[in-house]
DNA sequence: CTGAAAGCGCTTACAG
DNA sequence: CTGAAAGCGCTTACAG
């Protein structure tokens, strides 16, 4: 922490006043007393501000988190920041946060629970106000217990069978339901879906939309969710695409951006095309695929929503400007390329 | 900030000590007295550590920071948290600080000196003990004056030219070199170089890496250094690929890994291909190039390296454990791919 | 409208 | 080895 000499009490013998009307200026506080509500007077108020100002006074940010009990920082913690989709959230989580002057710091679970309990058990140390998490597999209880302890706390990406906590998701069955309709239009039939070995409520979601859809318009047959291990996408990907039989297969949904780019990989070592040898449909744009042949048709979630809204209601909690969870759910868009329509 | 009701004093009281006692355990205080250093009794320690475990006893943060003037809080600032470079260093970074108990804070600066300014007094504000920064074009008295009011610094990826400031930044001039080496052997001869207008260390130590490779093997006729607009990479990429006679051309070399992939989506719309059009070399890699149908040769930076060196040695500076700067310069590697071998 | 005073939860000389 | 006390820089009832 670096010495920033002036403190309030400088300023208060400066101007001539108490510290006390010092940081009521400061921090445009209004005093009470019985039914009258004062301000500081003009004149002294202007002292106080031009003494601040030519000293160029910072209030201490421990001693005023010390006093007040809030630190206006906030936790984040992600699946893995280093993934696109998570760091675009970053990116506009850390903006929005400044717009309200509140810190935050990041962290990754890479899907495992325990990460998950350390990194929050870190953050509460570290004195934050507030938690955004992206729940990982079996992370229920954690989750469960931060929301007793009275930690205002919002789910993103992801929710889990909690009552009373709050989320940010995107309408993932819809969304699965956009897709496959896109690729139905687009001339194909014989749907079948690249998806995770996880129980996240997302990719469930997005299972369920696509499942649903196929039977609503009589192609329950052919459903078919092929699952790769997320811990080893690459290998478990390459196995699984080696197994399947292409020329029983129209497209593929791939449940997120880094299966479809695992999947399109091997797609390219086995010499298959899109649209002309499978369709395809992706979850989340990816500058990758500008330099595929081929556009490609994917779900664009609304990552500048999920950051802000996000913020925004654990911001809200911390504040108790709203005491009740809430959930919110948003709508992909889907952005059409080449890949959804048969040739 | 959430309530962790349990202080060292109420811990001091039901363990019949006095707070000093605790603080001292808990933190493996040792006193001294003249010539004798004194550490806790072992008795006296353990039941202060048993009381303590079973209440589960977490420091107040905002309280030790307020007292011992550090908060174990380091603010980094990046060019852009987003871009695929920048995210993987923040990642390590985190994983870094974590290791050390220390936070961090992620800031993006979009190049422009105007938001260095605010994210770095943000920071300073918030209570960082120290910074790690990506400077940006005009950034050199921002950075003299952080360094001048005594507040741990480390430049990332590029350096300024200001004495008595650390730097961990990557051997730009050699990693060129090698880029135009391999392309050279691979058969191309009139080389030219894609990047960017911006004065930053590393571009230019690239470029110049570049024309003196060109000139010691006697093709400095060939000598070419083209560069785009950061701030509009798209449009600016396009307008010069369409001015450049790609029949003049054997191979191109570009700066950063954006230009490489804006560049690469150009050359695709061209009908261009690397190898059998034009040889090519980039500064990353990315999954993007997975999908690309042959292999693109790259020079690969050692990220974890800038994270880690960069996290202990503004650490080092915070506690003191090294007082002069440091100016530390690491190898890229050469990935080869088909990319830089004339077909 | 303004000020004196307490106190947030620690750490750290100082004294014994 | 251990403890009493001061103090970090704020905020906030309380009193006038």
């Amino acid at each position: 922490m670096i010495d920033r000499k002036i403190t309030i009490k400088d300023i208060a013998s400066e101007a001539g006043v108490s510290p006390t009307l010092v940081s009521f200026t400061l921090n445009n506080t209004i005093s009470f007393n019985g039914e009258r509500k004062y301000k500081v007077s003009e004149q002294t108020a202007k002292r106080i501000l031009d003494v601040a100002a030519r000293h160029n006074y910072k209030p201490n940010n421990a001693a005023r988190s010390l006093r007040s009990k809030h630190s206006r920082a906030i936790g984040v913690v992600l699946s893995d920041i280093s993934n696109k989709f998570f760091s675009d959230i970053a990116r506009q989580i850390e903006e929005r946060a400044y717009f309200y002057n509140y810190t935050v710091m990041f962290g990754s679970t890479d899907e495992k629970v325990e990460k998950l309990g350390k990194v929050v058990d870190s953050f509460i140390e570290k004195g934050i106000d507030g938690l955004v998490v992206v729940p990982c597999e079996g992370s229920e209880s954690l989750i469960k217990e931060v929301v007793e302890r009275g930690i205002p706390l919002v789910l993103l990406d992801r929710s889990v069978d909690e009552p009373g906590v709050s989320s940010v998701v995107l309408d993932n069955e819809g969304a699965a339901r956009m897709a496959v309709e896109k690729l139905l239009a687009g001339g194909f039939k014989r749907i079948e879906m690249i998806s995770y070995n996880m129980a996240l409520s997302n990719i469930a979601e997005r299972e369920q939309g696509y499942v649903q859809t196929m039977q609503r318009v009589g192609l329950g047959d052919y459903v078919k969710v092929h699952k790769v291990d997320y811990a080893n996408i690459e290998e478990s990907g390459k196995e699984l695409f080696s197994s399947l039989d292409f020329s029983q297969i129209d497209a593929l949904f791939f449940a997120t951006n880094s299966l479809a780019l695992a999947g399109m990989r091997v797609l390219n070592r086995l010499g298959l095309t899109t649209p002309n040898d499978v369709g395809v449909v992706v979850f989340d744009g990816n500058e990758a695929f500008d330099l595929y042949p081929s556009t490609i048709t994917y779900l664009k979630q609304p990552i500048e929503q999920f950051a802000t809204l996000s913020i925004d209601m654990v911001i809200a909690l911390v504040e108790k400007s709203c005491q009740e969870s809430r959930k919110v759910v948003l709508d992909a868009e889907l952005v059409e390329g080449e890949s959804s329509t048969h040739p």
